[in-house]
DNA sequence: AAGATTTGACCAAC
DNA sequence: GTTGGTCAAATCTT
């Protein structure tokens, strides 16, 4: 398990040097005695990649904020590449009536989990994970074959703001100080609903692949050019270019406070530290920075910080 | 009192 | 019949 060094404040300056010094080299360009307009187009590309880049650490620093970095062992997994762009959410989750949510009990059997998530515990850093929503929990099951429970959450704010978001809260078998978390936003819901509808119209024979990428091909994908860390020149070949939302688009429901969610009373419950909390920027690809990938496929907007600036 | 958690029960998929 | 996901009443916490 690799580890979060100082990469942080140096990483920073020197993507944001690198911008200064692209926008030094962008106002000799614009010199009336010098015209060459493709070179100013690849420079201003270049600039807003770095300024890019410095945002997107420094919101990813944010996240991870406080406590000891080296303890967050974290990969995502989107199993499920298969958002959809639809309607926004207060539309379709609106539709959703309490005979709807009961009938909501059968067993789901699609996968609909956006995000599969990793954490160790026992640092205090889980409480400064967010992934903007804030958990309830709602049951908790043993599992045949699992040595530990799994705890079901959903979003608080589900009767009030139709928040769909759901979770599933697991210790890993081989490593008790792992937690393995589902999350299945509002996005993946609606998606497996549309999916219903139009996946035997428009695609019937296509199936995004079940096993994520190798670790190595993403790094190789995402760190073999260090001037386009966050992948601006990156276009997935499987994703739906609509999946952001999946990842950080924080509607009405999500808090996005980056603090502490709710704590479990639960005085037996092994995710009482840290459920309410997990990972938004878990898989966050920096070349020089430490995180562990393990497997991951990246949404085009993924690193969009619009989406949660 | 309001909101969150616990836990047994229910239900559909397998 | 078994299993996993959810419900909902009881209980707990704030």
């Amino acid at each position: 398990m690799e580890k979060i060094g100082s990469w942080d404040r140096k990483t920073v300056i020197s993507v944001l040097t690198e911008g200064r010094e692209l926008a030094n080299e962008l106002k000799k360009q614009l010199h009336p005695t010098t015209n060459s307009r493709e070179a100013c187009d690849i420079l201003v590309e270049n600039i807003l990649s770095s300024y890019e880049n410095a945002l997107k650490l420094l919101d990813c620093m944010a996240l991870l904020g406080k406590g000891d970095p080296s303890q967050v062992a974290v990969s995502n997994v989107f199993e499920l590449p298969n958002s959809i762009e639809g309607s926004p959410k207060s539309e379709w989750s609106d539709q959703i009536s309490k005979d709807q949510l009961h009938k909501c009990k059968k067993r789901k059997t699609l996968p609909r989990w956006s995000e599969q998530v990793r954490v160790c515990s026992g640092t205090g850093l889980e409480g400064q994970l967010d992934d903007g929503y804030n958990w309830r929990k709602y049951g908790q099951k043993d599992i045949l074959g699992a040595n530990h429970p799994r705890a079901y959450y959903r979003c608080t704010h589900r009767n009030t703001q139709g928040c769909l978001a759901t979770k599933q809260v697991q210790r890993a078998d081989d490593d008790p100080s792992v937690f393995e978390m589902m999350i299945a936003t509002e996005t993946d819901l609606k998606a497996e609903n549309q999916e219903l509808v139009t996946k035997e119209d428009h695609f019937p024979s296509f199936s995004f692949p079940t096993t994520p990428i190798e670790s190595e091909n993403v790094e190789t994908q995402f760190f073999s050019e260090p001037s386009n860390i966050v992948g601006t020149n990156y276009s997935p070949q499987f994703l739906s270019p609509a999946t952001s939302e999946s990842y950080f688009s924080l509607s009405p429901c999500p808090v996005n406070d980056f603090g502490f969610g709710h704590s479990l009373q639960s005085s037996d419950s092994d995710f009482a530290e840290i459920i309410s909390n997990p990972t938004p920027f878990t898989n966050f690809p920096f070349g020089d920075l430490d995180f562990s990938i393990d497997q991951a496929v990246f949404d085009s907007n993924f690193l969009d910080t619009t989406d949660f600036l």
